[in-house]
DNA sequence: CTACGTTATGGTAGCGCTACCATCTACCTC
DNA sequence: GAGGTAGATGGTAGCGCTACCATAACGTAG
């Protein structure tokens, strides 16, 4: 007459399970695997032995709703594809990689709305920490950020009035040192050249602005830029009509590094000599801007490091230690290479 | 002495909350919920009305441990950063963004240890599917796979044996086609040139150096290949250690696009002319391939409908309608381009 | 030797949902 | 009109875990 194991659950064992093997309290089964240090040497030995005997794996489903708390990473990220969120992800997995917590990506497809969406559905969940992409959430994303119970790391860029904690960098001082350094080699008709203009692009843009003011160089009819989403092909495209508008073109600030590479392929395709008669710089500076001929400028930015450092603060205030600056500044690094070494 | 509403819960509405306030029993509003077809039209309405004005959300894990079933697709890839899952990704999301499926991405490193332990950590949450890259499990993966108890899409290749289904193309004939093109078109000394060297690659070694035997024309200090991460600036390094091996060297298959892209660099750089003297092919076809000066010649792979494939697969299983055939083979399109047009 | 922390362990009562089965009401069928 | 069937609804009993509180055992202070 023993109850039948488990009716729904498929017959793995439980926590029940091993409390009985160890001859213990669920409970204390329960401690020792959460919090060992308080469960004495002898009894966690003892209940170790009988975990590994069965087998037994917490369910997280169990955990989450006795707890109130998944360990879950909500991760919102605008797009899969580019590369520069690919890192940052890259860092954010290799620092959960060691822990228990899964990562429960988002893509919000630079949408606001989708991003409602997705917080709708990652919140009801308690995840144990929220990384999102941007600090230009929606009000109502705002709310569902500052109600969501956990840790909230804002990513990729500065701002005042962070939602709780922040990672990343000034968009509109990279876009204005690249656009500096382009003043400074020489270049006086500098376009700026820029795809899908999400905020951050904006702010990089602004900072082209702002240097090409300082200098007196700013002309509105050297501004090309579309809302389509950015790409190599796109680049070469936008280079094409920035020239057909301002033939007198000498340099192009490119918003991305795809962008960049269409410009800098377009220039072979029609025999314009890089950096000689068209400058270009990048944004982002990924691996291949060093290894393109000639080798292109950009700004360098901290990817990874944003990944990895959102991860580390948002751990910590997990265990309650919330870091004294809640908004952490990464900066960039401009790499000055051929492409605009005339 | 109403008892206090949700010691632990926060004090969110629960399912009682909307059945009191629509005045039906709690299973009744599940059932409206998740099967409307199951219940009156009258009652859904006035769950529905309770609903909303309550701004009710079912709370996920309570339903997943109900249920013994969460509404989560696991995903497994080895790489956040290679653009090739990227894409898969993408098809993937876009398939499920109308669902209420959450998506748990693991990176697995290219390692067969990290997958098993990503299993290991999929598995107890019981999630609805398992989207996994390759087939070349582990037997301890394979086993945690086919004791998952959820619907399980091998994506990226076809090949014998599925752990249950499959999406993808053939990797071995891709290679075979990319390298007959070229023999076609006049090339003779024709190198092989690989990164990383997952097993995908080597089957796309493989298909390279079939065509080659078939031509009489393979030679083993024609293939360059490391186990490093694959990269353009590797590309390069490899293309001229390449180079120096086999000084007659009249065209290069690339293992991907990355490496192709450093080829072409290359090339540029020490004023190698291509097609002329050197002919190339990459694996993929990035959207950057075509816009390349030269345009580069690259073997095109449906990555973002194997993303969407996989996820229809899953879906249907889902729903108990399993697809007669369960390996499915999407092909691949040779791209001829201006870097192979001697 | 009593009072009182302090530490280790356990029992009970949920967390918010759904599987399972029971019930109840039409609406047939013969 | 008895019996059967299908469809709609609800009650009960968990799913497997942890929060909360209780208890026991052991010092240590007065």
């Amino acid at each position: 007459m023993t109850k039948p194991r488990s009716r729904r659950g498929g017959g793995r064992p439980t926590i029940a399970d091993v409390a009985r093997k160890a001859g213990v309290g669920a409970i204390t089964v329960s401690r020792a695997l959460r919090e060992p240090e308080r469960v004495s040497e002898d009894l966690r030995r003892l209940i170790q032995a009988a975990v590994d005997e069965l087998g037994y794996l917490p369910d997280p489903n169990a955990r989450a709703l006795a707890s109130a708390r998944a360990e879950v990473f909500g991760v919102l990220v605008p797009s899969l594809t580019n590369s520069v969120f690919a890192e940052v992800l890259r860092g954010i997995y290799d620092s959960l990689s060691d822990s228990s917590y899964r990562i429960q990506l988002g893509n919000t497809h630079y949408s606001g709305l989708e991003e409602e969406r997705l917080l709708q559905v990652f919140g009801p969940q308690r995840p144990a920490a929220l990384i999102v992409a941007g600090i230009d959430q929606t009000p109502t994303s705002r709310r569902l950020l500052e109600t969501a119970g956990c840790p909230v790391v804002q990513v990729m860029e500065t701002g005042p009035d962070p939602v709780d904690m922040m990672v990343g960098f000034s968009h509109f001082d990279g876009g204005k040192a690249a656009t500096e350094h382009m003043i400074e080699m020489g270049y006086r008709r500098i376009g700026f050249i820029g795809a899908r203009m999400d905020p951050r692009s904006q702010r990089r843009l602004a900072g082209y602005r702002a240097a090409m003011e300082a200098a007196g160089l700013f002309d509105a009819r050297l501004v090309t830029t579309t809302p389509v989403p950015s790409s190599v092909t796109l680049g070469r495209e936008l280079f094409r009509d920035a020239l057909a508008k301002v033939p007198t073109l000498d340099g192009v600030f490119c918003n991305n590094d795809d962008i960049a590479l269409g410009v800098l392929f377009e220039c072979h395709r029609a025999s314009i000599a890089v950096p000689k008669t068209i400058g270009i710089t990048g944004f982002n500076d990924l691996d291949m801007m060093e290894v393109a001929f000639p080798s292109v400028t950009s700004v360098r930015t901290p990817r990874y490091e944003i990944g990895r450092r959102s991860v580390a603060m948002a751990l910590a205030a997990i265990a309650g230690k919330r870091p004294q600056e809640p908004v952490v500044d990464l900066g960039f690094d401009l790499k000055c290479r051929e492409s605009t070494a005339r």
